[in-house]
RNA sequence: GCCUGGGUAGCUCAGUCGGUAGAGCAGCGCACUCGUAAUGCGCAGGUCAGGAGUUCGAAUCUCCUCCCAGGCUCCA
């Protein structure tokens, strides 16, 4: 039919209009209200601008700003104007690339003379920016054959490289199909800037606004460590004010969640400089949530038939030559120490090779496998002086370690079996909410042969299919003996966290020629399975103190119950209390009446956030109970009988028992 | 390791133009004895991260080192 097009919409429905109509002529037919929220439109699958002609036949859908589509364009279109910002104010910068990212996006620059961004800049290109937004600047799609982009950022170094690489090939391209001849798309905003930009954008600057720069940082070109170091500026942009202040309130939250922060005003734990960069030291109530995540570890350990080995800190090159560490590993290990006349030494960074000596201390029989050794094993690694993060990265930790010794008939199962005790493990430490990532073999730097590595890694899809998990791929993540399955748990604010590791390994065995004798009276080559289901006991002390914001479940807090008399007449009670208390193995302390009640209860409950706080006054001597204040509830529950209390309180440790979500967050303001 | 920003009392921070350092909280002492989110008064607390330099004089200016934060690279 000549003079309209019909085109099919997501719901299924056509709709019917004039020839030349564009996407945004489409949200305009179908509401007001979507024209205005519209920020591009798909096509045939394919994102474009809302300025696209619709031709006939074609599928449409509409991209709305709030959702995470639209908001990666208003993002996108946001980095735009901000290269355009800092052109604006250093006229000569390169640019280089300008992404969206979660959460928001980022730019990269080169500066004139090799200038650098201050924080204070980033007040003067967001004023920049906001003028750009206010001068209601198109963004215009136009399409150039290579040799006509080249031309065009002849002066963009940067963006040469990009063009290069589409004309070689190796760089995707997304230009219209109806022009062959173009390849390379560029947008351009009035007057004078324009990038090179698949799309699509926003149809013009003053769609844009809710936005915020963040931060500047470094960055390398092409994120290789040998190539000119950029500066690049991080900020994020959403479809109102709302929404951006909402995001803001998010990073807040996280920042009073952060474990340094919790950690010296709850007092656990202190990095002093005097040790070094990256070393921590637990003081004693930091000492005691180790001491608890570690004796719960151990009895689940012993209860799932691992058996319990040590190993030292420190041993000759010679084993770690044979590892294969001093090989692949040795830019994370600390410099050997020199000693006996010239003998190296070095830290342990791992455990396994002292496991494997354990095994190869005698001939082992098949009747042995599979074998499984355990140790709170202390590692040492040496990372780099910018990488170190709290308790999250560190150069001295201890891992719960254990390496699993058996033969290729038993790995399937006990691979299984291992997933099921991690998974049972992390929940009782109230994290359930789990993702799997399928390690596969780095590039470049991986021992053994492709077969092995297939092998593995096909065993461990297999059992990680096995669940209902979601399970996500990490291309090349694996460590250099073999392939491996991480955990990845998210926390109560939404963020993931690496946890447990699961690595298979045919390498090592190999390498230390690892032999047991099978049933039929021959040696037989055993697999071996490295896990850490806490990581490391300090990152995982960490993710705990982040998930539940400082106010730890009953069973892992440090002190579980304060009782405080009211006046200095009611202390015997309370000492008597507090006896009993301990009596039946609860951590308690209490507060004598020197300072007023109401300065008492903040101290407990919302400085240290204790899980139960006991007021005991006139009525609770005369008739044996306590005031009960529990953590996360708003008002005291009075008259409780002391017994039934410390009944309840008993059950909860006993359990286990995590506290709500709803009542760590209460905690965390 | 690299980029940017930092380091002042146990903690959070102020400190003007280069003129020898201040607050709140915490700590200690005394008083107060109180039923639910900070009782009052007093005292003590500092090699201004460390070192070198410029200067009559440096928390302040310059350089080096250490440590921290946010990134990059890397990673449990």
């Amino acid at each position: 039919m000549p003079g309209v097009v019909v085109v099919q919409l997501p719901d299924g429905s056509s709709k019917e209009l004039p020839r030349g109509a564009t996407a945004l002529d489409l949200a305009e037919s179908i509401g007001r209200r979507l024209a205005k929220d519209a920020v591009a439109a798909r096509l045939d699958g394919r994102e474009v601008d809302l300025s696209t002609e619709l031709p006939d036949g074609a599928v449409v859908s509409i991209v709305t700003s709030s959702s995470e589509e639209g908001r990666a364009v208003l993002r996108h279109s946001s980095a735009h104007v901000l290269a355009q910002a800092v052109l604006r104010l250093w006229p000569g910068a390169h640019y280089a690339i300008g992404p969206v990212i979660e959460n928001g996006f980022y730019y990269d620059f080169e500066l004139p003379g090799g200038a650098s961004f201050s924080d204070d800049d980033l007040v003067r290109i967001e004023a920049v920016m906001r003028e750009i937004m206010a001068e209601d600047q198109p963004f215009i799609r136009h399409e150039h054959t290579i040799e006509e982009g080249l031309e065009l950022f002849d002066d963009q170094p940067f963006k040469v490289e990009i063009i290069e690489a589409v004309g070689a090939g190796s760089e995707e391209v997304d230009a219209d199909p109806n022009a062959p001849d173009a390849v390379v798309s560029t947008y351009w905003n009035a007057p004078t800037f324009t990038d090179l930009c698949r799309g699509p954008h926003v149809p013009a600057t003053s769609r844009l606004g809710h936005f915020k720069l963040m931060r500047v940082a470094g960055a390398y070109w092409r994120g290789d460590e040998h190539r000119p170091q950029l500066q690049r500026i991080y900020g994020t942009a959403f479809e109102s004010e709302k929404a951006l202040a909402e995001h803001l309130e998010r990073l807040e939250e996280a920042e009073r969640r952060d474990h340094r922060k919790l950690g010296a005003e709850l007092d656990l734990f202190s990095f002093p400089e005097e040790i070094g960069s990256g070393l921590a030291v637990f003081h004693p109530k930091g000492g005691t949530i180790r001491r608890l995540m570690e004796d719960y570890s151990r009895q689940r350990h012993v209860e799932a038939g691992y058996e319990f080995v040590n190993s030292p800190h420190i041993s000759k090159a010679q084993l770690f030559e044979t590892s294969g560490h001093l090989g692949w590993f040795a830019d994370g290990m600390f410099p050997p120490m020199e000693l006996d006349g010239g003998q190296q030494y070095y830290l342990k960074p791992m455990n396994c090779p002292f496991h494997i000596l354990i095994f190869k201390a005698r001939q082992r029989s098949y009747r042995e496998l599979p074998m499984r050794l355990f140790e709170f094993g202390t590692v040492y690694r040496y990372e780099k002086s910018g990488v170190v993060h709290g308790l999250t990265r560190v150069r001295g930790m201890t891992q719960d370690d254990a390496h699993i010794f058996c033969s290729r008939e038993q790995m399937a199962a006990e691979l299984d079996s291992l997933l099921t005790f991690v998974l049972d493990l992390l929940g009782q430490f109230g994290l359930d909410d789990f993702y799997l990532e399928l390690s596969t073999r780095p590039p470049g730097k991986a021992v053994g042969s492709e077969e092995d590595w297939e092998e593995a890694t096909a065993t461990l899809e297999a059992v990680a299919r096995s669940r209902d998990l979601e399970m996500v791929l990490d291309e090349g993540g694996g460590a250099f003996y073999g392939p491996k399955i991480s955990v990845q748990a998210r926390d109560a604010i939404g963020r993931t966290h690496q946890m447990s590791t699961i690595q298979l390994d045919f390498q090592e065995p190999q390498r230390f020629e690892m032999e047991y004798i099978g049933a039929d009276n021959v040696r037989h080559r055993p697999i071996m399975i490295h896990r850490a289901l806490f990581g490391s006991i300090e990152r995982f002390m960490a993710i705990l103190i982040e998930h539940y914001a400082g106010a730890l479940p009953t069973w892992l807090s440090p002190e579980q119950v304060r009782v405080l008399p009211v006046r200095d007449d009611h202390a015997d009670y309370a000492y008597k209390l507090l006896d009993e208390l301990k009596a039946a193995g609860v951590r308690a302390s209490v507060d004598s009446a020197s300072e007023p009640l109401g300065a008492r209860i903040r101290r407990a409950r919302h400085l240290e956030k204790l899980p139960y706080v006991l007021v005991v006054g006139d009525d609770d001597v005369a008739a044996a109970t306590v005031g009960v204040n529990r953590r996360g509830e708003s008002s005291p529950e009075r008259g409780v009988a002391f017994a039934d209390f410390l009944e309840d309180l008993l059950v909860e440790v006993a359990e286990r028992a995590t506290t709500t979500l709803a009542g760590a967050r209460d905690q965390a303001r």
